[in-house]
DNA sequence: GTGATGCTATACTGGCCGGTATAGTAATCA
DNA sequence: TGATTACTATACCGGCCAGTATAGCATCAC
C-alpha cells in the first residue's frame, strides 16, 4: 500500500507549498520574550529581534502581523511560564508560621526574579499595548495566586490555627507585605545589594507580622 | 544723581546682552513636568515640549543642555512638590485607630493621585536616566515619609498604645499594606472603577490589620 | 518535475526625533 | 548708537525604525 504523506486524520495543511518552520517561529518568540523585557517596547526594534532569532526580518513579519502582535504573544507566554503551578495545596498542620515561610520564600523568589521585575516594568509602562495585557495578566497572575493562598488561609481558619474573616483580603495583604519596599526598590533599580540575610530577615518579619494580625484570639 | 540700572548690591549680571527670560524657562519646565509623566521619556519629543511651552525649540536648548537634563530637572521639581510637609506630627492621644485613619487617607490619596502614578511609572521605567533619579527620589520620598511615621509609632509605643519593636519596619509595612493591590492595579492602568466606598473599606481594613498586628499584648 | 510557498538578503520608503545651522528680529547694556 | 545676547522661524543633518518591495534560493505537496 502507498503511504501517503498526507494523513487525512491529521490537521490538513491547507497550503500546498512549503510549510512555515515552527522552530523559527519559536526562535522569534524566544528572542522577543528576552528582548522586550530587557529593553522595553520602544527600545526593542524588529531588526534586533530578527537578528537575535537568527532569522530575516521578513520572516518575523510572516509569522507575526506587526510589532504589537508579537509583543502581546511574547508577554502572554511569559505570564504562563512564571505562573506557580500549585504552591498552596499543602495541608494545614503543625505551626502555621513554619508553613507560611516556604510560601513566603517561593512568592518572594518569584516576584523578585529579574524576569518578573522586567515583566512588571513592561506592564506598568502605561503603553496602550500594555493596558490590554495588564488586564489579561491580572487574571492569570495575581488573582490566581491570591485565590490559591486564600484557600490555604480558609483551611487554616477551619483548623483553628488562624482567624481569617476575609481570606481574599488577607491573601492580598500577605502578598503586599511580602513585596514591600524591597520590591519597589528593585523595580526602581536602586537596590543597594540585597543580601540573602536581609531577604530572609524581611520574610521572617513579614510572616511574623501577618501571624500576629491573624492569630486566633 | 544718576540712578544706574546696575545696582552693585544686586547679583551682577555678567553678560551685557539681553538677559534670559525666566518666565520662558518656567514655561518650558512646566510643559516638561506635564508631558514627561503623561507620555514617558521616549514618548515626549523636544518639539512637543517647545510647542507646549509656546517657545521655539532652540530656546529650549538654550535653557537646558539636552533632553536628559530637562527630564531630570522636571522630575526633581515634581518630587519636591508632592512631598507631604508634615503629616505625622500629631500627638498620640485617644484611640490609635482614629489617629491612623487620617494618616492612611492622606497617604493613599497622595500615592493614588494621577501625578503620583505617572511619576511612579517614570521612576520604574528602568531607563538609565531614571536610575539616578530613583536614588534621589528614594531619599526625599519614601524614606522621609517612613521616618516621620516611624517617629509617630515610637511615640505610640512609649504611650503604651501600641507595641512596636522596630518602628521603621512597621512604618514600611503600613505603607505597603496601604498601597496594596489597588496601587498595583492603578499603575497597570487596569483599575475597574475604584469607588470611594471601596477605597474607604480598604483603608479601614488596612488600619484594622495593622493595629491587630501591633497592639499591646 | 512543477508549482506554490517559505526563507534570505538587501534595499528602500516614509516618518519621527535629537540636535545643529542660519538668518533675522527683539531686548538690554554701556 | 553700538555691541551683545536672547529669541523665533525654518530648514537641515544623521540616525533609527516600522514596514514594504524585489529578486533569488530552498523546500514542500502533488
Amino acid at each position: 500500500m502507498t503511504k501517503t504523506a498526507c494523513d487525512p486524520l491529521l490537521p490538513r495543511n491547507a497550503s500546498p507549498g512549503r510549510p512555515k518552520d515552527l522552530e523559527k517561529r519559536a526562535a522569534i518568540l524566544d528572542a522577543a520574550k528576552r528582548l522586550f523585557p530587557e529593553q522595553g517596547f520602544d527600545g526593542t526594534s524588529m531588526d534586533a529581534i530578527a537578528t537575535a532569532a537568527g532569522v530575516s526580518k521578513l520572516t518575523v513579519y510572516s509569522h507575526f502581523n506587526d510589532k504589537e502582535s508579537l509583543f502581546i504573544e511574547a508577554i502572554r507566554d511569559r505570564c504562563d511560564e512564571q505562573l506557580p503551578v500549585s504552591m498552596f495545596d499543602a495541608a494545614v498542620s503543625g505551626d502555621v508560621s513554619d508553613q507560611l515561610m516556604p510560601i513566603a520564600r517561593a512568592f518572594f523568589g518569584l516576584v523578585a526574579s529579574p524576569p518578573s521585575i522586567a515583566m512588571h516594568r513592561l506592564l506598568t509602562a502605561g503603553t496602550k499595548t500594555s493596558d490590554k495585557l495588564a488586564r489579561l495578566f491580572w487574571k492569570v497572575g495575581p488573582v490566581r495566586a491570591q485565590e490559591g493562598f486564600a484557600c490555604f488561609l480558609q483551611r487554616a481558619d477551619e483548623a483553628g490555627k488562624l482567624q481569617v474573616a476575609d481570606p481574599m483580603r488577607a491573601a492580598s495583604q500577605f502578598f503586599s507585605l511580602l513585596k514591600g519596599e524591597l520590591h519597589l526598590q528593585m523595580t526602581m533599580g536602586c537596590c543597594e545589594k540585597l543580601s540573602d540575610a536581609m531577604i530572609e530577615e524581611h520574610l521572617v518579619a513579614t510572616v511574623d507580622t501577618f501571624v500576629r494580625a491573624y492569630q486566633r484570639r
